[in-house]
DNA sequence: TGTACATCAGTGAACGCGCGTTCACTGATGTAC
DNA sequence: TGTACATCAGTGAACGCGCGTTCACTGATGTAC
């Protein structure tokens, strides 16, 4: 028999996600640090010391929502990198993913690029670990295709590192942008894109002649 | 004979001066969304009520520190641009420039990075319209250079741009990392240099193969 | 199945506190004669 | 230079407000028998 979650722990969940949305919500037009705990639980409808059942404080908060925006981005890269094909579309059709999901998850992507250099230490660590993680993954993906023979671990990281900043960057300015500028966001980030995929494709060129200790 | 300020208008200046200073320090550890006009005001040891002789809101206070940093953020630029030489040594000193600055001034440096995303729309208009401007001022130098011969001018932009924002994702990296964490930095952000580097010098090969509406 | 007790998510009152903003003011600086 | 008036940067009291956090509580859900 499966294991059924009792009502209470339902409600409790219900409510920590509601909180989380909330949060979410609030922050479009705000840091972090200067969200309230009373804002997000007049939000949800629930009172301000029902909010200390869930978490320590905004910032614990914080950081859960960090967690909760790693599926939107994994999501994110996991289409790009399973998309195949060559180059020159395949980059034209990574920036369009982007420009989709930040699109339909508009909130999750701001938060990330808001906090990634926010007012709160631990929120910007979480985010610092969780896109070190993505460029490991992208790394290792650069790494199984055959542009990458020769390539050292160390520079499939910065490669992936690039990639990552770079959708991140894309992400932002989509959202600053608004609809209206999305097609010169869009027509930039693909340049920019395709430029480092040239430099890519010569990076071992010199190398046997440029020398580094 | 030279038009001397009254004393009056000097004091007015300097207590200015001491609402930035202390705003900026107090930045370090919190976004402008949440910093108080009160604690700024308590930091210079004046009054609240004598802020708004000078500012109309820790808004327009933010506005005057985007301003003002321009100073440290255009004569960091204007020493790589002026750096001269060939690539390789000239890439490696234009990072070490970067951290130098970075050391010197850390709080404007990391001002502006966490403002350019951050949840006041005024200062991030202001920090987008600055880094537009320096990034206009890097594709014109660089389009001087006998390496841009055949380069259109949006393609110069974007090349601007791509290493305008490298810049700050490094000032911020180095933020983050400390002094312990700083040589590592340093060597991913000379790698990522060298690849845009590499991908700038091959930018035309395909050119005539390439083609886009 | 029914009962008696335990758990615990959410309540509601209360607290002390710092906030942004207003207002009439003061007294040093500036200006006109 | 001296005097009489104007300006205005900074003062200090006061306001109403929302904040984070504490505490004892309630009543629906869960559990043991």
């Amino acid at each position: 028999m499966s294991h059924t979650i009792g009502i209470r722990q339902a409600q409790k969940l219900k409510t920590r996600q509601g909180l989380l949305d909330a949060a979410l919500g609030l922050l479009e037009h705000q840091s972090l640090s200067s969200l309230g705990l009373r804002e997000v639980t007049r939000a949800v409808g629930v009172t301000p010391t029902a909010f200390y059942r869930h978490f320590d404080g905004t910032a614990a908060l914080g950081v859960a929502l960090v967690e909760e925006t790693l599926d939107s981005l994994h999501g994110m890269i996991g289409a790009i990198l399973a998309d195949t094909g060559d180059s020159e579309e395949r980059l034209d059709r990574s920036v369009e993913l982007i420009a989709r999901h930040v699109t339909a998850q508009p909130a999750h992507f701001r938060f990330i690029a808001r906090e990634q250099h926010g007012g709160v230490g631990e929120v910007r660590e979480a985010i610092a670990a969780q896109l070190r993680g993505f460029a490991e993954e992208v790394a290792e993906a650069l790494g199984a295709e055959p542009e990458s023979a020769g390539w050292s671990r160390e520079d499939l990281l910065m490669l992936g590192g690039l990639y990552v900043d770079h959708m991140v960057l894309t992400t932002s300015a989509l959202l600053d942008a608004g609809p209206e500028g999305e097609r010169e966001v869009v027509r930039v980030a693909r340049r920019r894109l395709r430029l480092v995929t040239v430099g890519r494709a010569h990076w071992l060129d010199g190398e046997a002649l440029g020398s580094e200790s």
